[in-house]
DNA sequence: CTAGAAATAAACACGT
DNA sequence: AACGTGTTTATTTCTA
């Protein structure tokens, strides 16, 4: 946009003046220079692992003989998979090209990844260990009812921490849960045993997501791979990812490849193994909730154990009777056939090469998450004084016993060592760490660069927001969602109309003011951490713009409130002006608050371990059956390649229509609940608001939460970058301040 | 191909 | 003069 606009201020400008643009100007000119070189390394990361991909044989077309020859059989295939996180794309391709992997290599690497593993394990154990040792204090000070508060109050503050703890343990299993599944894809795809070249990045290597492919690209390849030809397409994504900039992927990884992982396992077929305890975590969970999951992990563990033992009759690209091949799911009654469909459809051609790199960019980016949730964590216990962190080596050693000691004795106050929290250095990692994925369904709706449209397209798919902290959308139970774009750097889903009644209706007396919008942005999204200029003006813009918002004059100056009537009216409009959004009506208001009940449920449950992932609900996971509801549009949702990035590239950047259900995924949070709600209030939820069914219902969704608790900013480290170097927001709250940290300070809008 | 929606930019006007 | 607010207008991008 930058360029956009610089070429609209040249001429303009000329003649117009430059008095107003000053203001704007300014903003931009001042962080031109970084913004262009990550711009620029973005790019050129992006291109070279474009090239990449052009060049090996995925991309066939364009490569000719020359490729041929350099290719060996076998090898493309196991190299790419067994590449390590080479960050770099150059690195990629150096290995791709030399498609050499010393068997040496390849072993340290499992070794590495296993060590990881068993850190992780460790660590677990070692959590454990710390509740029962919490607990048994807790007796134990219950029974001499003498213990002073003070000793409460220690306990509680004790009792935060491990709260806190908790939590992050909470995100190192769902890493870790992914980080199975992508052993498991690898070793199907390498047919080789033990995980994978896991090199946890070092916190500080954390190659900003650059690094790898953004989301867009990722999906992009998928379309791709799977597609059989990149077409246009491709303008597209290199389009957007430019403009993104690396740092949308920031955003993140898109795992929805994992959906088919995820999904088969969790596939009705399934049901005898464990399904993986996909839940959202996010907020504390009881002890109970712990162990069980931890339960649930160690059976996963093994069967991870069995099947690898087993490889005879087993593959890890077949189970529950389906080849697991990214974008297969192919039904193959038994192994037999499920080797000859593997021998058959997935043979060694430019597909399937092709796609083994997506995988092994899929599985790059998790990794990458994976070592920078582990250094969060590390952190964390660092400064929990629960060393274990360091050294990877034994993480029981310290107990609780001497945490807890500690912090017995000195309550909060974290002497020696970081008095830093969370927010530290190392830990801090970006936003994304703290939960990537989330949106591939809204896929490239969220790289922050996408263009301006994308975000209306994804609004169609309608993510839920739900409520987190501050503000309470109408399903609290969705609150990873929300909590993701709290804290990753990933542009929601949702108009700017809609955001900006969302946030009006959240507040106490459905007002706010201008400024109070601002913050209801900031606060509530990590993307609008930055480039203040651009979506403030935006805001305003729509303010002024859209009749549904109304200002009223106050004492102090003037506040904005939504017309509700007005706000529903064209919604309606939009609905009832898409045809095939009415189409689709029907089946989901049939199920009226049914309907909605349970995909209130299934999102709960399906909120994967992704730290709710929106997208992967969609994918497939069972229980959004839903989506076919909600989403007509086959290209959406799509039966689309089953699982892949799945239903990707139409769902992505294809879109669907402003007003419409479209892919809807199951997720639906008021704001994109309304989005297309207009004519489905009456299906409403939890039975708060939708009060009758007049859709033009004056009554704003209910909140559940009365009080926003700013506090949460603290909760979430996230880095949302930008606000540091670009001052406007400074002001606007500490949140902001927060951020910091990670990505680089491009601008989106360029 | 067109209309409409949404996002962006930017020019202006006003008040503090 | 510098900002913050509000309004408008123009452009661009996309989809039905």
């Amino acid at each position: 946009m930058s360029q956009n606009g610089l070429s609209a201020l040249s001429s303009s400008q000329l003649e117009a003046g430059s008095r107003d643009g000053r203001s704007s100007a300014g903003d931009t000119s001042s962080e031109v220079s970084t913004v262009e070189l990550l711009h620029l390394q973005q790019q050129q990361a992006l291109q070279a692992a474009r090239q990449l991909l052009l060049q090996q044989p995925g991309s066939g077309l364009k490569s000719p003989k020359s490729q041929d020859k350099q290719r060996p059989l076998q090898v493309p295939v196991s190299v790419a998979m067994m590449s390590p996180q080479v960050i770099t794309p150059q690195q990629m391709q150096q290995i791709l090209q030399q498609q050499v992997l010393s068997p040496q290599q390849l072993q340290a690497l499992l070794q590495q990844q296993q060590a990881v593993m068993l850190q992780q394990q460790h660590l677990q154990e070692f959590y454990k260990k710390q509740q029962e040792q919490l607990h048994l204090q807790l007796l134990q000070q219950q029974h001499p009812g003498k213990q002073a508060k003070e000793q409460q109050q220690q306990q509680q503050q004790l009792a935060a921490q491990q709260l806190v703890f908790q939590q992050q343990l909470l995100q190192m299993q769902q890493l870790q849960q992914q980080q199975h599944l992508l052993n498991m894809q690898r070793q199907g795809l390498l047919s080789l045993p033990g995980p994978a070249p896991g090199q946890a990045a070092l916190p500080g290597q954390a190659l900003p997501p650059q690094g790898g492919l953004s989301p867009a690209e990722l999906q992009q390849l998928w379309k791709d791979v799977t597609g059989g030809g990149g077409h246009g397409m491709e303008d597209n994504g290199i389009k957007h990812s430019n403009s993104t900039g690396g740092g949308g992927a920031p955003g993140g990884l898109d795992l929805s490849t994992n959906n088919t992982n995820t999904t088969t396992s969790s596939n009705p077929a399934a049901k005898a193994s464990p399904p993986i305890p996909h839940h959202a975590l996010a907020n504390g969970q009881s002890p109970v909730l712990n162990h069980r999951r931890e339960r649930e992990r160690e059976r996963e563990r093994e069967r991870e154990s069995s099947l690898h033992e087993e490889n005879g009759g087993t593959h890890s690209l077949y189970g529950h009777g389906v080849c697991k091949w990214p974008g297969c799911e192919n039904i193959c009654e038994d192994f037999g056939q499920f080797l000859k469909h593997l021998n058959n459809e997935h043979a060694l051609d430019d597909r399937s090469t092709a796609q083994c790199r997506v995988q092994m960019q899929v599985v790059q980016q998790l990794e990458i998450q994976l070592s920078k949730e582990r250094d969060r964590l590390q952190a964390m216990m660092a400064h929990l004084h629960m060393r274990p962190s360091e050294p990877k080596s034994s993480p029981k050693p310290l107990n609780l016993v001497s945490s807890v000691t500690m912090s017995k004795n000195l309550p909060s106050a974290s002497p020696p060592n970081l008095p830093q929290t969370p927010t530290t250095p190392t830990a801090p990692i970006t936003p994304m760490a703290a939960m990537p994925q989330v949106p591939s369904v809204l896929g490239g709706a969220n790289v922050p660069s996408m263009g301006a449209m994308r975000r209306r397209h994804a609004d169609k798919y309608s993510m839920s927001l739900s409520s987190g902290g501050d503000t309470v959308f109408i399903f609290p139970e969705i609150a990873p969602n929300y909590e993701f774009y709290k804290n990753a750097d990933v542009r929601p889903p949702f108009t700017y109309a809609t955001l900006i009644r969302q946030a009006i209706m959240d507040s106490a007396d459905m007002q706010l003011t201008l400024n109070e919008i601002y913050s209801w942005f900031t606060r509530t999204f990590a993307y609008f951490r930055r480039n203040a200029a651009t979506w403030k003006n935006a805001v305003r813009h729509n303010l002024s713009l859209h009749k549904c918002f109304v200002r009223v004059e106050n004492v102090k100056g003037a506040v904005w409130t939504v017309d509700e009537m007005e706000y529903q009216k064209r919604r309606s409009q939009k609905i009832t002006g898409s045809p095939s959004l009415v189409k689709n009506l029907p089946s989901s208001l049939g199920y009226g608050t049914a309907l909605n009940a349970s995909l209130q449920a299934a999102l709960a449950e399906t909120t994967l371990p992704l730290l709710g992932n929106p997208a992967l609900m969609n994918s497939s996971t069972g229980p959004m059956g839903c989506h076919g509801l909600l989403g007509g549009d086959p290209s959406v949702l799509a039966g689309s390649p089953p699982g892949l990035l799945g239903g990707s590239p139409p769902g992505m950047l294809g879109g669907s229509p402003p007003g419409t259900l479209r892919g809807s995924p199951p997720s639906l949070l008021q704001a994109a609940h309304d989005e297309y709600n207009g004519t489905l209030d009456h299906l409403d939820t939890n039975g708060h608001s939708s009060p009758g069914y007049s859709p033009s219902v004056h009554m704003p969704p209910i909140h559940v939460k009365e009080e926003p608790l700013n506090m949460d900013d603290e909760d979430c480290p996230m880095s949302l970058v930008t606000t540091a170097n670009h001052s406007p927001e400074l002001d606007e709250e500490r949140d902001l301040e927060e951020g910091n940290l990670s990505e680089e300070g491009r601008t989106w809008s360029d």
